[in-house]
DNA sequence: TGTAAATCATAAGCATGTCTATGATCGACG
DNA sequence: CGTCGATCATAGACATGCTTATGATTTACA
């Protein structure tokens, strides 16, 4: 699905993670980077350098906070939300091209074992590391 | 299920990629390059400088090929043994972990479901791919 | 036979993911 | 008020994925 998105995506000049980026960030603007690289399930550092790239390409934002000198809030640039309508389309078209002759309870089945999959492994990636963190004090 | 495969891997000192290169490597040992690649669904150039890496380490080998001289053929060397067997443990758990209160119908409909969505993306890849290969020439 | 096309391994350069480290700042507590 | 620990953004170094390019061979075909 990553592959078969990027083949399409590439033609606009964008990569999964810059979507990714742009969409969760039009869905919660005003966001400082540490929030959003929550949101997105990855580290802090590896948010950085595509905020580095859309902001080169105008495409966003970094605001100084006001009462937080630390932080950035992020916002979409007017000129984001054309590119953002289309990749929100290939995302689409890419989602039902996947799930084409898939009947309704197995896709069903399929979310609730996904859902079930990722908390499952969520929480032993958590609590290994917290008996980790235990051990060395 | 990758992160947590490398949470734990990493103790030993691999990666995932390393992994599966070694696991398929020992169910098709003296196959070349390009056919452990495509076996592993990535560029042979991806596979190049893990195999660079795992050679380094004395875990492979590469042996001229008597009738072709472009191509290795590529071995596990005895010492690859022992790391293979616990990251096929490593693995083996992860994968109980993951699929963890998931009942078996859930399970095969998930089997179901993914099996015809990368059928579908694959098609739709290949299909764009001699599109474009058309157009161009 | 002789040349053009395909194939194998690999390099260069980029994107993105990680971990670890660092400087700036904030907040909490003595 | 001052210090210490947490948090924010970011740098450096590495692993792995990609595309594109290249040299060496092999294969196919005129």
């Amino acid at each position: 699905m990553r592959r078969r998105f990027e083949q399409r995506a590439s033609a606009l000049g964008f990569t999964r993670a810059q979507w990714q980026v742009l969409l969760h960030l039009s869905r919660n603007e005003g966001i400082h980077q540490a929030g959003l690289a929550d949101i997105l399930e990855v580290e802090p550092i590896s948010l950085v350098r595509i905020l580095d790239k859309l902001q080169a390409r105008g495409l966003v934002e970094r605001r100084q906070d006001a009462g937080d000198r630390r932080c950035w809030r992020l916002y979409l640039t007017p000129e984001a939300h054309p590119s953002l309508a289309l990749l929100q389309d290939i995302g689409e078209q890419t989602r039902a091209e996947g799930l084409a002759g898939i009947d309704q309870p197995d896709r069903d089945a399929l979310v609730r074992a996904l859902t079930i999959l990722k908390t499952n492994l969520v929480d032993a990636c958590s609590k290994q590391a917290s008996d980790v963190e235990a051990q060395h004090g």
